[in-house]
DNA sequence: CGGAGCATTGAATTGCATCAAGGCACGTGG
DNA sequence: CCACGTGCCTTGATGCAATTCAATGCTCCG
């Protein structure tokens, strides 16, 4: 495991707290810019469910996600048995390949506009520019610390405390969640939700109605959840 | 999630299946090498239960494995519940930081020589040679790929399950598995497997007694696994 | 002084009881 | 009609405890 971003001692390189807002974009110079758009193409989904690449497919492209949110599932052998990877928010990078082929199904969860960065443009322009590839790098860094702490989610055996790290994801987001009435507004059916945390869907149900019988969470409705005590959601929580 | 080392597609970047003697060094130019040499400080730990460093120390350089083997754990809230995020191998690096602090603690299992990079020597190295700091990027797209599989490894709820795809990481390693024999010779205790795969030091035991009553794997000693029948495992393990 | 045998420690394994997550079925509501 | 929620039952992983086993250190005796 491991990988530092040599960047992050930097005030020059992405701070590990990206937020909606805080795209690739507001780190990149004018210059910097310009090259990115030439090689890129947007791409716009306008409604959910909508495929952008399959597993298994020839990976010649990376993903850069500007709006909405995707998720990144891995089917399983023969048995249809599915695995949520991630599910992504805007300024996530996306692409992962061995062997030059996706290792992920990549769907759309909402409406969603995102660029495509062509790999063998993209290694070229990252050679030229180094100071570039550096914000590259700390991105996977910051991809890697996410995959990590989601490991550790999945060690709990308790699915509340699954479930609760899984709503504080939401923290970061300023899209899916208002500080203000302090209720996430969940993209995703209960059956997404169970494959992310490794859990059925019954289980998440009954994990969400015990939040909200000892007080953490109140349903507004099946996707509008009011956090109501964040301290001890963050004490439930792994991380 | 994600991150392609855009690299996966050249010839001139690592490919995905290293192996200990697959190092960095094998892809780096002479002068490359001596470049990286002049930053690097070389480490060696005689015995096991050596820490490199502690989880939130200040993070000021990155780690190349050589030789050895060494974990990365985490430690939870107050309470002592450990989680070893992953185990090392010879060609890995690790030093994963946020806000300038490591997030794990390291510690040897073996007698391990490593290389400590300091960051900011890093950095300024690989902002003049954007094709080495290609090579790190793909290592850093290794490690999450491993990250993203051992996820899917914990998601699986029957421990066999578990223990099968751990028996199977050991394929990679020129020096814990003998391929005449097929034995892994395990340099971790029961317990570190546990708290690898998110189980009880019991719960190993009994997976690998069922494990060998299936005439899967056989007991040479506690440490000493042999691979009876690798295309059961193969069809029990997740990756 | 040296070596055989015993004691101690810790890891690994196994039996047993418990408990909680999963699976099924059904009901509800948008 | 599909997503969500919930009661009931089953299953299997966990936790505890007892046992085996290996390695090490120690004593005591030759």
């Amino acid at each position: 495991m491991a990988m530092t971003a040599p960047g992050t001692t930097s005030p020059a390189i992405s701070s590990s707290q990206d937020t909606d807002l805080d795209h690739l974009d507001h780190l990149l110079t004018p210059k910097q810019r310009a090259r990115l758009e030439s090689i890129a193409s947007a791409l716009k989904y306008t409604c959910r469910d909508q495929i952008v690449y399959h597993q298994g497919q020839v990976a010649d492209a990376l993903y850069f996600l500007d709006l909405g949110m995707v998720e990144l599932t891995t089917y399983q052998k023969s048995d249809g048995d599915r695995h949520i990877v991630a599910f992504l928010y805007p300024g996530d990078l996306f692409g992962l390949s061995e062997d030059g082929r996706y290792l992920n199904t990549v769907r759309t969860l909402a409406p969603t506009k995102l660029y495509r960065l062509p790999l063998d443009d993209l290694q070229r322009l990252l050679v030229q520019d180094a100071r570039l590839q550096l914000l590259f790098l700390a991105k996977a860094a910051q991809e890697l610390r996410k995959a990590q702490r989601q490991k550790i989610v999945l060690g709990q055996r308790d699915p509340c405390r699954r479930l609760a790290s899984f709503l504080l994801e939401f923290l970061r987001s300023n899209q899916y969640y208002d500080p203000e009435t302090r209720i996430v507004s969940l993209p995703m059916n209960r059956r997404d939700i169970a494959d992310y945390l490794a859990l059925t869907h019954e289980s998440v149900s009954r994990a969400l109605a015990k939040l909200e019988t000892e007080g953490m969470v109140q349903r507004q409705s099946p996707r509008l959840v009011r956090l109501k005590d964040m301290r001890a959601l963050n004490d439930l929580a792994t991380y």
